[in-house]
DNA sequence: ATAATTTGTCTATTGATATAGACAACTATA
DNA sequence: TATAGTTGTCTATATCAATAGACAAATTAT
């Protein structure tokens, strides 16, 4: 990416193996390693990175279950997969209408819903009382059948009672709150950070163990500033990248 | 953060000692674990986990080396660090100014320059021609003493020869680029993702190994839409979070 | 055909990771 | 003072991670 050969730590708590998935995946990503081209054989990796063969193979075998790369005895290793999916994030966030044009089909599937009381966390972000009734939702987001998102979503359970069912008949934020009247909303704020994936995230986003997770939280809120709506989203950051778009 | 206990994974490439640090340190930034308040004893987090004590204990010697805890025998184990801070990001982000009220002193170091040919995506960024000269800075963003970032920066060598002597002078991009008749300028765009610590973050940032990085990828242009800087970021996703600023 | 290149498999060894159990050392409290 | 609760240290064992070397199997080029 910056033309740095930035080197391999050990003795971590990160494998070498991992360090050295992660950097081909970057390599894939910012165009070091072309789509559908081979690989740099497995010694002259295990030269750059400075480790042994059979740590590359261990990498390498990885992102072959991952489905990015395909091994081919006596010929080499290809790259199957495309660059990183670029999720914009802005006022006007949406998420069907953001991966436009990079994807044909994309959809949000409704994992479960519940009511809960509101922590004090949610209560704040959403302007009431602590542990008044909230509707969680818990979604996963999808895109050409890959999955790209996996959030947690608390709406005011008196003001959008029965938004559980409407997502799941409509499978868009957007629609299921058109129905309570809301037409248009905006992104108040967005916080962001990075963590590994947990269990849940790997199971959901179908992910390696050890992955790394992009995570937002954010407010949105109605053209008046009324908050509707607080969510943790995660992203999988070998899959997708935020693109922050200024004006919108 | 959520309140699911989301849980640990093994075989993973990731130890579990580290996971379970990177737990505990999201705990503190999300007020889980209160400041100078004590830990759960290890044997709780241990069965919280679903991990051996000796594993918890891994993670907190960690931490504890990290200067994040101390642990006292007989006592208990106590947080001693603060939020992390929250970085903007924006049309007008700013170093020092983004991070008023937060720490009391703030600068960025220039750690290495020089000049070399644009790369094909340098040169698209900066609007000049593939292998033209560019200037390349080396920094390290800090606050209260804290590494915070660490940034490469590109500039256009024609039009800003001797910036790095302005930089190691003055401390700021935005004085420096003053020098050179910007008075104000833009963020153009910013591209987000995140990824575990290379060799060189770990050591300018003061990193454990294994720790994640928030990377941005950035241009900033004049307000006349002229590019003038292109910048990869990275922040310890420990100790800073990234708030987008929607309007400004 | 032959050789060179590349991925695949196997054995062996070393150190890090994780579990398990026992007990010591220290602190706070009844 | 005695007791409960907590961190610190030690031994032992099993598995994972990484290195090392050798050779097989498949593909491509000479």
């Amino acid at each position: 990416m910056t033309g740095l050969a930035s080197s391999i730590e050990r003795r971590n708590g990160v494998s070498l193996w991992r360090q050295i998935a992660d950097r081909i995946l970057q390599g894939i990503a910012s165009g070091d390693f072309a789509e559908n081209a081979a690989l740099p054989p497995e010694v002259a990796l295990a030269e750059r990175y400075g480790v042994n063969r059979h740590t590359v193979r261990s990498a390498i075998a990885a992102l072959v279950q991952e489905g990015v790369l395909k091994a081919e005895q006596g010929r080499g290793t290809f790259v199957l997969s495309r660059k990183r999916l670029s999720y914009p994030i802005g006022a006007r966030t949406r998420f069907s209408t953001g991966l436009q044009g990079q994807t044909s089909e994309r959809h949000i599937a409704l994992l479960s819903s519940s009511t809960e009381p509101a922590s004090r966390r949610i209560a704040e972000a959403l302007g009431i009382a602590k542990g008044a009734a909230v509707i969680r939702l818990e979604t996963r987001g999808e895109a050409d059948g890959h999955a790209v998102s996996r959030a947690t979503i608390w709406f005011d359970a008196k003001r959008f009672a029965g938004i559980e069912a409407a997502m799941a008949e409509t499978g868009s934020i957007t629609a299921s709150l058109k129905r309570f009247g809301i037409n248009d909303y905006l992104r108040h704020s967005t916080v962001l950070s990075a963590r590994h994936a947990d269990a849940d995230d790997l199971a959901a986003l179908d992910l390696q163990p050890g992955a790394i997770v992009l995570v937002t939280v954010a407010v949105n809120v109605t053209l008046d500033g009324e908050p509707i709506q607080f969510a943790e989203s995660r992203f999988p950051a070998e899959r997708v990248e935020l693109r922050l778009s200024a004006g919108d």
